[in-house]
DNA sequence: AAACACCCCAACCGCAAATAC
DNA sequence: CGTATTTGCGGTTGGGGTGTT
């Protein structure tokens, strides 16, 4: 058994130290993010570029929040993790700050527990599915709309577009646009209504309690109005 | 005070996708 | 186009801290 610090194909394990914290985060303003795998070479290091890359993302990285997620934060994992399940990068790209290995983390001895415990928790899972059932219905009455109004399928990219800011928050957005954008014209057809069921279905359920409301902060008004809009007409 | 149980979280592993050659 | 390498993701582990008996 090869125990922690010890090292095995010559990679160094284990704890960082802050010597090694430092030579990393000196390696990662010099060059940049990526080429994890020559960081060993360049900075010193021993230890391997997965390594190096998991330190940077979840412990180093600047604007890192540290400490107890908000109820805010945590309403927002709930509420995504009944949309994506266990797809913890992209529930984080939503909580600016935190890691999907927190988030990841924080699922496991919070909401896991409380799964089991908590009937309500249930029910509202059910209720979530029930929804998406219904949106489901709704995005065939969609599809055969769609056929029928061809502009305001446009428009709603045109929205994306617009949506689309320089944060790195917003990237998810900026994914589902790509998503959509990149899918020839006449397969959005199919891609635009699993949109709308993903994000209708959520904004039910969050769009009211409050619990989300820091996920608007990364919508501007314009887009939120929008969506909102999409949203009551389906 | 000691033993035990549980919680939290940093870091590892394996796998798959993406990229380079 | 096929292979090798790198990167990213989700699942899991294990050690330290804290609470409970």
């Amino acid at each position: 058994m090869i125990g922690w610090g010890m090292q095995e194909q010559g990679w160094r394990k284990g704890p960082w130290t802050p010597e090694e914290d430092k030579l990393l985060c000196e390696y990662v303003s010099l060059h940049g993010e990526g080429r994890w795998s020559s960081v060993t070479r360049s900075a010193g290091l021993n230890r391997s570029g997965k390594s190096c890359r998991l330190r940077w993302v979840n412990y180093l990285r600047p604007g890192l929040k540290r400490g107890q997620l908000t109820p805010q934060e945590e309403g927002i994992i709930i509420e995504l993790h009944a949309i994506w399940g266990n797809k913890w990068s992209t529930i984080a790209r939503y909580l600016p700050g935190r890691t999907d290995n927190e988030i990841k983390n924080y699922w496991r001895t919070h909401f896991k527990k409380k799964e089991k415990s908590s009937q309500k928790q249930e029910k509202r899972k059910q209720q979530i599915l029930k929804q998406k059932q219904q949106q489901q219905q709704l995005q065939l009455q969609l599809q055969q709309q769609q056929q029928v109004q061809q502009p305001q399928e446009h428009d709603i990219k045109t929205v994306f577009s617009q949506a689309e800011t320089s944060t790195e928050e917003m990237s998810e957005t900026h994914g589902i646009r790509q998503q959509m954008v990149l899918k020839n014209p006449n397969s959005e057809d199919q891609c635009m209504p699993k949109m709308y069921q993903d994000f209708a279905s959520w904004f039910d359920t969050v769009g009211d309690d409050g619990l989300s409301s820091g996920l608007w902060n990364f919508a501007d008004d314009y887009t939120v109005a929008r969506m909102r809009q999409v949203c009551a007409t389906n």
